[in-house]
DNA sequence: GACCAATTGAACTGTTTCGTACATTTAACA
DNA sequence: TGTTAAATGTACGAAACAGTTCAATTGGTC
């Protein structure tokens, strides 16, 4: 079975002909580079964990030098947090790319879990990066700036969902929404998270596309059967 | 604040006194010496994960030395093996203790799932430890016999239960008792296994009493809805 | 108290790995 | 075309680290 684990090859720059690593002319691409750094920093750290991970094998594996990683990241823990607050960055995107504000609150619940279920099986990358963050107590999530504030907006939207249910009459009183968010989320990451253990333990691939779809509905009534009377 | 991390001290033999270390009389205790070392052992995995965790450390903080380690253990990926068999043996105990055939299905679903709650709240070290395992794609876990065998016991338990609740009407109709078991668990591991990046996040702490028996009341409410008709 | 096997200590080895020094090349622009 | 600062390659240093060597000590047993 060829081609399991892709590496994120992206050349640092269109001038480079790809193959022809380090060539004796390039085009001055810096954001290129570090875009290419970074893709392959992230299979590393997510592969090996950061202890796991080696900088040597990072370098190699980049169409540049460590020389160049050291130059724009500083050290591996600077590179890790750069991986970090990309991935970071990406699913605060991927929320705001939803409006449930036009949805009806049933729908509304529906199309959230869906998609954060989706988001998490589509990028087993994100979650184990973050399990990698809470093996270290989430230290550089602490040490990062600008990651606090933007998370807020999911447990907003849910709020007003939920409101929205309420007043409907299609909820039921006292729930909390950084509850609910927490139960669309933990259905969604532990069958990416301990899907090999799970495999170990039980012989049972969450990965495989119908169990992940009968996991999919699942959690979807699961949260619904929560949330209505 | 003190003692948050508090070592697993357990001096290897009663006749080494504490404070004494390697003191030049001792009685034989090679199993001591082997729960002392797996037990610091177990403390370093859980804090820095496979490849963080090092062996001179360990060494260091054990009453033996590190050329124990080796003499019973073999070498890093032996003695990581054994820590993870003992956490996995622990647990495989603890659901035997459990007996819910005597109890109605609502009832024995309360209870299993709260103590299944219970026991990744009370046991981060094991949830940690699953979750090295996991980054590690459970490659640990299929090398080490004998572990593929006991857990299925759960899923059986769940699945008597289960028909017993379909017969006398209470549970509805199609679930499947790993799709049970992957919810009851998914409830009880994110909270801890997330527990750091959910407080960077949304500062909010899951490990705080209130907030715990918040969740936990949440958690056996999700489940019971998710299988009451 | 003598013997043997289990158990232990300390220093050492070879390798891995992060990070840096230093020299050099190149793009951009005057 | 000359100047300058950004970008890059190579080779190396120093520390960390897993695992070993070799000798020695000790407990149990007869």
């Amino acid at each position: 079975m060829l081609g399991s684990r892709k590496t994120n090859e992206m050349p640092a720059s269109p001038a480079r002909p790809a193959g022809t690593r380090k060539s004796a002319s390039w085009t001055q691409d810096p954001d290129g580079v570090r875009r290419n750094i970074l893709a392959v920093a992230r299979d590393e750290f997510v592969e090996n964990g950061l202890s796991g991970a080696r900088v040597d094998e990072i370098a190699a594996k980049t169409s540049t030098s460590k020389r160049m990683i050291y130059y724009y990241f500083g050290d591996k823990e600077g590179l890790y947090r750069a991986v970090l607050e990309e991935a970071y960055a990406r699913i605060r995107n991927f929320e705001r790319s939803l409006d449930l504000a036009g949805l009806p609150p049933r729908e509304a619940i529906v199309s959230l879990t869906g998609f954060t279920f989706d988001y998490h099986a589509d990028n087993p990358d994100f979650v184990r990066l973050v399990m990698v963050e809470n093996i270290h107590h989430a230290r550089h999530l602490q040490s990062s700036p600008k990651i606090a504030d933007l998370n807020l907006s999911v447990i907003d939207m849910i709020g007003e969902v939920y409101e929205r249910g309420l007043r409907e009459g299609v909820f039921r009183e006292g729930l909390d929404p950084i509850d609910i968010h927490l139960t669309i989320s933990a259905l969604s990451f532990y069958n990416v998270s301990n899907r090999a253990s799970i495999q170990q333990v039980f012989g049972h691939d969450m990965g495989a596309p119908e169990a992940r779809e009968r996991r999919r509905l699942s959690a979807i009534e699961t949260v619904l059967r929560m949330l209505c009377r």
